[in-house]
RNA sequence: GGCGACAUGGCCAAGUGGUAAGGCAAGGGUCUGCAAAAUCCUCAUCCCCGGUUCGAAUCCGGGUGUCGCCUCCA
């Protein structure tokens, strides 16, 4: 298993810090907001990162967080004329039901900010005791120079960022990247009693308390995307190394970003669609497919057409679970024969190399190409990829519920079905055609496929538009 | 100004020194009452210029282009 970590910049072999065990946290949302389907992408890979070490055998000890106290949904409320808390109870909430529409597994612990401030006030008060912190008028800042290695994980120095430092803001802080571990409420903002008076958190303290809370001083993998990496992460990273003197995380994940013509999605330029949004269109398995067909570093175009290519793929998979009457039941087997074990370990080689998505799902087209080839392949042959393609794809994230998406209304109408199919076999067989075909087009009208095949007339249904 | 990433067929995309996976689209054949499906065939020398090597899309140097981070940000 190799993962490429930022901390040093190459693919390394995973070592988890208790054998058998990942411990990892994912940087969540600040609730100001539906989150945008580049966000998703995020979410999404992640959910997929844990899937895949549950599917090795992994036990695997999952953490997101969400940001429910911050300048954003302060100016949300404001907008809003209500309690900044009901902006990010609103918001909270439709976080966790569109990353379930997306297919997302919650994760194992989904703490809050404003759960945590306690801690996050402790945590700054040992930071000003140990004099890696400072207070200035109610605020405290965290003093960069005071921690030698400051930057290390972005690999910037000190003396760049000064340079390249656009925020002339608070000259009064000691450096120009020292950054706010707690900020003096203004009036009418939320807050919360402090050593340095009334005010709420900065942005950065909470994942640390958070992780170190849930999963130890050090954990196995932090994560997040790619613009994360600077300065929020090194943010996370200073202070658990000023407060324990040990690194946060052992292995720094990053994904890129989605874009839109060219740019980067994001709220503030206006220019994104909501992950709501493209759920009316797409259905999850077309969204996942989409962005697990290219590598998760890499940035992504975001595109209608590739999301039309993503369904029809999908529908092509459903389809090759039709052909050969899969139906759910032990997918995954102990054993399989070579045929399938080649696959098998294709499969895993490139998830195994730092999580190569998109080459892995290329072996799901092969395997539902396979699927679907009676000439060179026996049935029983067939029916064992179709069980491989849905442990595997489940693995990803896909097929988890496919039962129910291959079956239609239940018992009764596919024996209706079969009915009427039958009624199209013999209309045929007396040649009469206009029958038949009659049969054929009504059912399509309904939605119903019928396809005559060596073996037989079958049907399906069409999943591939979402009302 | 500093730091970093990327550049593969019509489109998307894998590839990390051994002679270009896969998907979508397109064209042609077989099969078929028709349609769909299935199946067979066709479709790239990897941004440019140098270098290393028996051999490079893959390594090194130099260009060009696109993008990101340095500021809230998935």
């Amino acid at each position: 298993m190799k993962i490429y970590n930022t901390a040093t910049g190459r693919k390394e072999t995973f070592e988890p810090l208790v054998a058998g065990r990942v411990s990892m946290y994912a940087c969540g949302p600040t609730v100001y907001n539906y989150f945008h389907i580049g966000n998703a992408r995020t979410f999404l890979f992640f959910d997929v990162v844990r899937r895949w070490f549950q599917y090795i055998g992994f036990d695997v000890r999952y953490v997101q967080n969400i940001t429910d106290i911050d300048d954003k949904i302060i100016a949300q409320a404001t907008l809003d004329v209500v309690p900044a808390a009901q902006v990010a109870e609103k918001y909270a909430t439709a976080f966790i039901e569109d990353t379930n529409a997306l297919g997302i597994e919650q994760p194992d612990y989904q703490p809050r900010a404003t759960q945590y401030i306690p801690q996050m006030i402790a945590l700054i008060d040992e930071l000003v005791k140990k004099g890696h912190a400072y207070e200035l008028d109610g605020d405290v800042y965290f003093a960069v120079e005071s921690l030698p290695g400051y930057g290390s994980l972005a690999r910037k120095n000190l003396d760049d960022l000064k340079v390249g430092a656009r925020v002339a803001a608070n000259t009064r802080k000691r450096h120009p990247s020292d950054f706010v571990l707690w900020k003096a409420a203004k009036p009418g903002e939320p807050k919360w009693d402090s050593p340095w008076g009334e005010g709420r958190p900065g942005w950065h303290t909470e994942c640390v308390v958070m992780s170190q809370d849930l999963l130890g001083d050090t954990f196995d993998i932090h994560a997040g995307a790619i613009d994360l990496i600077f300065p929020h992460h090194e943010n996370e990273l200073a202070q658990a190394r000023a407060r324990t003197g040990k690194p946060l995380a052992n292995v720094w994940m990053h994904g890129g970003f989605l874009n839109m013509r060219g740019d980067k999605m994001s709220k503030s330029e206006g220019n994104f669609f909501t992950a709501r949004d493209v759920l009316q269109k797409y259905d999850a398995e077309t969204v996942r497919l989409f962005f697990l067909s290219k590598h998760y570093r890499s940035p992504i175009e975001y595109s209608p057409e590739l999301l039309d290519e993503a369904r029809t793929a999908m529908a092509n998979f459903y389809d090759a679970l039709q052909f050969v009457g899969w139906k759910p039941g032990n997918d995954a087997q102990a054993s399989w024969s070579d045929e399938a074990k080649a696959r098998r370990d294709e499969f895993i080689a490139a998830m195994d190399n730092d999580f190569n998505t998109a080459r892995a799902v290329s072996v799901l087209f092969e395997l539902a190409r396979a699927i679907k080839n009676e000439k060179d392949y026996a049935i029983e042959l067939r029916r064992e990829f179709a069980r491989l393609l849905v442990d595997l794809g489940g693995a990803l994230g896909f097929f988890t519920d496919a039962a129910s998406r291959l079956e239609v209304g239940g018992a009764l109408t596919g024996k209706l079905l079969d009915l009427l199919v039958g009624y199209r076999i013999e209309f045929r067989s007396r040649k009469m055609y206009d029958m038949a075909d009659r049969v054929r087009d009504d059912l399509a009208a309904l939605g119903v496929e019928l396809k005559d095949t060596r073996d037989g007339t079958v049907w399906s249904v069409r999943h591939d538009e979402v009302e």
